[in-house]
DNA sequence: TACGCAATGTTATCTTATAACATGACAGCA
DNA sequence: TGCTGTCATGTTATAAGATAACATTGCGTA
């Protein structure tokens, strides 16, 4: 019985291995720190990575931390697509919480609609301090 | 007459330097961009940039797009502190345009508060085709 | 003058990402 | 069976972005 169930095409082996790792991480992981973890399935250079990244994250099941160069996998249950992710990126303890909200999402469209702009992708991360490094 | 006004104390050698680079500019530089430019000025290793730019960031000068590894100008005319800077990034042309929105930070704010996270900054950057590329 | 401090200069190194080219696995078809 | 296209993979080298560590300079002030 798996976490995670996908309609996306059986994953190849390397693919499965680095959603693995990302899947068992607590936080993001860079695609070096990816690789060192990999080195005892194999791996020996960074491509190898980035090529399972870059699928992964077609495929939706990965994201890209833009502001962190790293990576997580995608905290939805059925790896789904969904529209638009923001994270809230914890400056004391790394930890991310990935976030979805119809009407930030709303508001981005409205503010790219308002000058002619065609949206492809948002890139929404929030810093800061988590609660509980707050309470702390 | 100077196009831009600070309160800031003057900016040293270099940071005049820089920022009159990406002043300049059209769109975004990437730190080693600056630095081939800077050349002819003397400016010889990229501690130079970064050392500049951080403060130039800091200052609310410039900005920093995480999803380019580059640095733009920033657009407002006085360069006064302003809350949150929203981005949209032309992939086509590269054209940057700095949006400021009051609905989209509140926004972005209620999410963080909703969760219990202290919002230091939030890095938006929206990724498409400008209005000029789909025209065209 | 002597001190403190910020900016600057310099070299080396680290991290992140991609180019270029070769090989292997496999499916569809002659 | 052998050919061919395609996708995943492997390998080496290099590009691009960022920082560490340490030395030096310039300047205001006690
Ligand atoms: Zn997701
Ligand atoms: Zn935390
Ligand atoms: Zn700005
Ligand atoms: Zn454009």
């Amino acid at each position: 019985m798996t976490a995670h169930v996908h309609n996306h095409a059986a994953l190849t082996k390397n693919q499965a291995l680095v959603f693995g790792e990302l899947s068992k991480a607590e936080g993001p992981l860079s695609a070096y720190t990816i690789l060192d973890q990999l080195r005892s399935e194999g791996f020996r250079a960074p491509l190898q990575v980035y090529r399972a990244l870059d699928k992964l994250v077609e495929f939706g099941m990965v994201h890209r931390l833009e502001s962190l160069n790293a990576f997580v996998a995608c905290s939805h249950k059925d790896c789904e697509a969904h529209s638009a992710a923001a994270f809230a990126i914890c400056e004391k303890c790394g930890q991310v919480t990935e976030l979805s909200d119809a009407k930030l999402d709303d508001r981005l469209r409205e503010l790219a609609e308002a000058t002619g702009f065609a949206l492809t992708k948002s890139v929404v991360e929030l810093r800061g301090i988590c609660a509980d490094c707050k309470a702390a």
